[in-house]
RNA sequence: GGUGGCGUAGUUCAGUUGGUUAGAAUGCCGGCCUGUCACGCCGGAGGUCGCGAGUUCGAGUCUCGUCGUCACCGCCA
């Protein structure tokens, strides 16, 4: 038996048991004629005793172990002379009679500590390594508490979890496929699944009622901090259901969440149309924990003799709560910030409330008073205040006030990451052009469902039409989302005519879902939420990679293993590929 | 595909206007120390300044390229 307890169990109660720990040697402490040893596993720290009484052999094994050496130590445990109140088990100690060393270890590249004295990089490489420090630790385990969490209440609900293949076709729709050679089929390609999409709409006309998989996706894109080219969903649909019901149902998994696993009650998820989330906050997924909603000043700035904006299609501003003090050096940041290639402003008018009443504003020389009095009524500014106004082509100036907007909320600390404020973004637009193609693509998929009342625009203005399709966002990060599907055969065939498909294309590609819908297909809708966001946001982190165990970096490697990498030729012979290798310039 | 940041000891970083032998902390190694727990004290080792070219009497420092990494834009139904 290597051990009796772990390193984090042994209490004041186990006082004069004989026991036996193992785990990783944390530090050691040598005052000559004593020593003491932090033996840590994942449960805890227990210190380790070797002092004059013990044997020679004894002595000699403790001094030499090294950092990260695993060990093995058997003796009685006492009650310390000196208590350590830091560490659960600081009351007691292990007074060693016997130490095995399991193995010894070579010094590691960091050291095994909650504030890493390593870089990401090094981390990475040795990811192993890192997942022994208890921050990256607990991420996991509050990961595998959410998945335990979220599949307890889904069976509550008659959820049933069914997986579903992961070697599937590729589509023409949506992000880039990862593709499989098949080696039995010669010049064939599974793909793997963007999402199991198709498959739980197929369960829906099995009869299956209500599916649920925690599973992972993949989708050959460029990489960021909250996206990895693969990823876990929680991916559900639900038949016999209509847009209110998914939203009932996954505002009560978010509850149960936060519940069990943060003890915070989450009350609000209200509702707010697409199109409002673009006017007041510039963007499709508004963090609502603060307001400095954008507005329109458009009329009022063009009232007067101000070239810039009387030239500009849209003038927006937000107003920041008590920033009217700002400095000169402060006021130059936020213009560099709105100027950088990113945001895209071309510049960054201000105007400060001061305490007086009076007006300081960078267009002085054009407004007086009273116009600058009349953009503050229309953003809610009053005195200390300091209004940001940004002026060009409607859409990316409100891209660029959202961007603006969430810089303010940092900076005036309106994003506690302790306060979460659902909001579900609904009614989002069928399709949308892509200026590229020349043609509409699919906003959510293509087997999203056009609102009703809206059908009468799908021929004359398609780019109108809006769905049934919604999206759950927190503290302004996109949580997941979802739709009513089609479930109409006729319906599903137009759609692939609006997106440019032919008949044949369409059967070629989705013939199998289509064919199904003639078989009885109900009613149904689904969700699928972004669990390793999900996680990370419970987490209070920025980044989804400290909530997965080997993740990879911004170029989609894996520097532990090192991947992805090249294969053998005679891989390659075997599924007849041959590489066509571009030239270097 | 693009924009920007970073790259100096095992690690985290400092390094002045381009100027002598590149520093600190921490870690590591050795010694001393009987109640430490970030132990303490003394001593020591440790550097391809990412790589390559260029400018210069002289480059860690300036320029160009390149590689790695991070953040973002494009992209992500």
């Amino acid at each position: 038996m290597y051990r009796t307890h772990t390193c984090g169990d042994l209490r004041i109660s186990h006082a004069g048991q004989e026991v036996t720990l193992s785990g990783w040697v944390q530090r050691k402490r040598e005052l000559g004629a004593m020593t003491f040893v932090d033996l840590r596993d994942r449960y805890g720290i227990t210190q380790l005793v070797v002092d004059d009484q013990s044997s020679d052999d004894l002595k000699e094994a403790v001094h030499q172990l090294g950092r990260e050496y695993v060990v093995q130590a058997k003796g009685i445990v006492r009650e310390r002379s000196s208590k350590n109140d830091k560490i659960e088990t600081g009351e007691v100690e292990l007074a060693v009679t016997e130490l095995n060393i399991l193995n010894p270890a070579e010094l590691p590249p960091f050291t095994i500590e909650d504030e890493t004295d390593g870089g990401d990089d090094l981390r990475m490489k040795y990811r192993y390594l890192d997942l022994r420090r208890n921050p990256v630790r607990e991420n996991l385990v509050l990961r595998s508490q959410m998945g335990h969490y979220t599949r307890a209440y889904l069976n509550e609900q008659n959820f049933i979890e069914t997986e579903t293949p992961v070697l599937i076709k590729s589509t023409p729709e949506g992000a880039r496929d990862f593709i499989v050679p098949s080696r039995m089929n010669e010049g064939q390609f599974y793909a793997l699944p963007q999402s199991p999409q198709v498959f739980k709409q197929l369960l829906m006309i099995s009869g299956f009622d209500r599916y649920f998989q925690i599973v992972k996706c993949f989708r050959d894109e460029d990489l960021r901090a909250d996206r990895q080219p693969e990823f876990t969903q929680i991916d559900c649909e639900m038949s016999f259901v209509d847009q209110e019901d998914i939203l009932n149902t996954f505002e009560g998994l978010t509850r149960h969440l936060f519940k069990k696993v943060k003890d915070v009650e989450v009350t609000d998820f209200p509702r707010m149309p697409y199109s409002e989330a673009i006017a007041n906050y510039g963007c499709d997924k508004p963090d609502i924990r603060f307001e400095m909603l954008i507005k329109d000043i458009t009329a009022l700035a063009q009232a007067k003799d101000f070239k810039v904006f009387n030239e500009a299609e849209f003038v927006g501003a937000i107003c920041a709560k008590g920033a009217g003090s700002y400095t000169r050096k402060q006021l130059d940041e936020l213009t560099n910030f709105v100027k950088r290639p990113q945001v895209g402003a071309k510049g960054l008018v201000y105007v400060k409330c001061n305490e007086d009443g009076t007006f300081k504003s960078s267009v002085d020389k054009f407004y007086d008073a009273e116009d600058l009095k009349a953009w503050a009524e229309a953003t809610g500014a009053e005195a200390g205040d300091l209004i940001l106004v940004l002026s060009g082509d409607k859409n990316p100036m409100l891209s660029a006030l959202c961007d603006l907007r969430l810089e303010m909320g940092d900076r005036l600390g309106l994003r506690d990451k302790n306060v979460f404020k659902p909001l579900w973004v609904v009614d989002f637009p069928l399709l949308e052009w892509d200026e590229e193609a020349k043609r509409f693509h699919a906003m959510h998929h293509p087997f999203t469902s056009p609102k009703k009342e809206d059908y009468h625009l799908l021929e004359s203005d398609p780019g109108a039409v809006r769905a049934n399709a919604y999206d759950l966002v927190i503290n302004g990060v996109e949580i997941g989302g979802g739709s009513v599907r089609i479930f109409d055969s006729e319906l599903q065939a137009k759609m692939f005519d609006l997106l440019g498909f032919t008949p044949e294309e369409a059967k070629a590609q989705f013939g199998f879902l289509m064919n199904a819908f003639k078989y009885g297909a109900p009613p149904h809708a689904g969700i699928a939420f972004g669990f390793d966001r999900l996680v990370s946001l419970f987490a209070g982190l920025d980044t989804i990679r400290d909530v997965i165990a080997f993740p990879k970096n911004n170029s989609g490697r894996d520097v532990m293993i090192d991947s992805p990498s090249t294969v053998a030729e005679a891989q390659l012979d075997e599924l007849n590929l041959a590489l066509n290798m571009k030239e270097e310039k």
